[in-house]
DNA sequence: TAGATGTTCCGCCATT
DNA sequence: CTAATGGCGGAACATC
């Protein structure tokens, strides 16, 4: 069985928010390990051709049909603000939405859902560029213009282009969960340029889990990384047994939760590799490794290479500013979801 | 190198 | 009735 996906193109869309439509939703992926994958159509009524944002044509490869009978559309931003929307889209929008179909928007996108009516009294978000006018034109919107995205069940909005990213990836979470949400970020997110084989890609940093309690146990252990920590201990500042602790974990960073510690305490390491001087020895203890070759294993594991060689690789290049390892967890920790 | 010992993690299932 | 919980056991892996 397959999903079917519309995303509805107009005059002036933004290429690169139909991109990432594409990216995520338009290619397959037979390596993932999924019972099922959505399929694309690049929607316009009539199938009329689309002029993109860098003056060239979009030709779609179907009508409006498609997004009527679509599971999910999705509305990359358009600058729309002057011309009224012609009505047969807007109807084909409202039979999507009323056959249960999720309807998605991307920055600007969410005006078509605003004059279909789908959003009265529902919250949204927009790109702030924006705000104000979706404001004055819809103010029955429950405008939240700080977010990223806004998950109001068949509804989802999202800010700026590279927001759109970050929904279509919660997308893919709601549908297939965290772990292949992962996966498809890593696929998505190349490694900064490094001579030799593929090591060194960088992670998609995970998104803070809504459950407060694994937030706290997340925290509890950041804050003491050197210390010896077992699962048990983290389940029980989580206030959950470690079988439910396990469980609820995997559900919501789609790593188990000693995997996820000894990847923190790995990506630690590589600010002390990167900014001193200490032996690999004593950075191991530091990052709370029993033994330096414990340490040497995991690392050489996680970036394919050893901590020595990856010191000097930054050495050798100081000024590339745009190379740099996975955000680590505990910056995230902060930030709204 | 081999082997004994410990830890994690996940399917299964009774219980709540 | 369904959903969540947590104990148990064993495979896989790590450690000594």
């Amino acid at each position: 069985m397959a999903h079917r996906v519309a995303a509805l193109v107009f005059d002036g869309l933004d290429p690169f928010e139909l991109g990432i439509v594409v990216e995520l939703f338009g290619l397959p992926r037979p390596e993932l390990d999924v019972p099922w994958w959505y399929e694309l159509a690049v929607c316009a009524q009539d199938r009329a051709p689309a002029r993109a944002m860098g003056g060239f044509t979009i030709e779609p490869s179907q009508g409006l049909d498609a997004v009527a009978a679509a599971d999910t559309v999705i509305v990359p931003g358009c600058p729309p603000l002057e011309r009224p929307f012609p009505e047969p889209v807007l109807d084909a929008l409202r039979t999507a939405h009323a056959g249960g179909a999720r309807v998605v928007s991307i920055c600007s996108g969410v005006f078509l859902l605003a004059a279909a009516g789908l959003v009265d009294g529902r919250r949204a978000t927009t790109h702030w560029r924006f705000v104000e006018t979706l404001r004055e034109r819809y103010p029955g919107v429950d405008l939240d213009a700080g977010a990223l995205y806004v998950d109001d069940g068949e509804i989802l909005t999202s800010a700026g282009s590279a927001a759109g990213l970050d929904l279509c990836l919660h997308i893919v979470r709601r549908d297939h969960g965290t772990a292949i949400a992962n996966d498809v970020a890593r696929r998505l997110v190349i490694a900064p340029h490094r001579a030799g084989d593929q090591a060194q890609l960088v992670e998609r940093p995970v998104a803070p889990p809504d459950d407060r309690r694994l937030r706290q146990a997340m925290d509890w252990a950041l804050g003491r990384l050197a210390e010896p920590t077992t699962l048990a201990d983290l389940a029980h500042h989580a206030f959950m047994s470690p079988r439910t602790f396990t469980r609820r974990f995997g559900e919501a960073v789609g790593q188990s939760p000693m995997a996820w510690f000894l990847r923190q305490r790995v990506d630690a390491s590589l600010a002390l590799l990167e900014e001193t001087d200490r032996s690999v020895e004593e950075i191991a203890a530091a990052v709370g490794f029993s033994s330096a070759a414990a340490y040497r294993k995991q690392f050489r594991h996680r970036h394919g290479l050893s901590p020595t060689a990856y010191r000097r690789s930054r050495r050798a290049s100081p000024r590339r500013v745009v190379q740099r390892g996975p955000v680590p967890f505990a910056r995230l920790l902060g930030h709204a979801h």
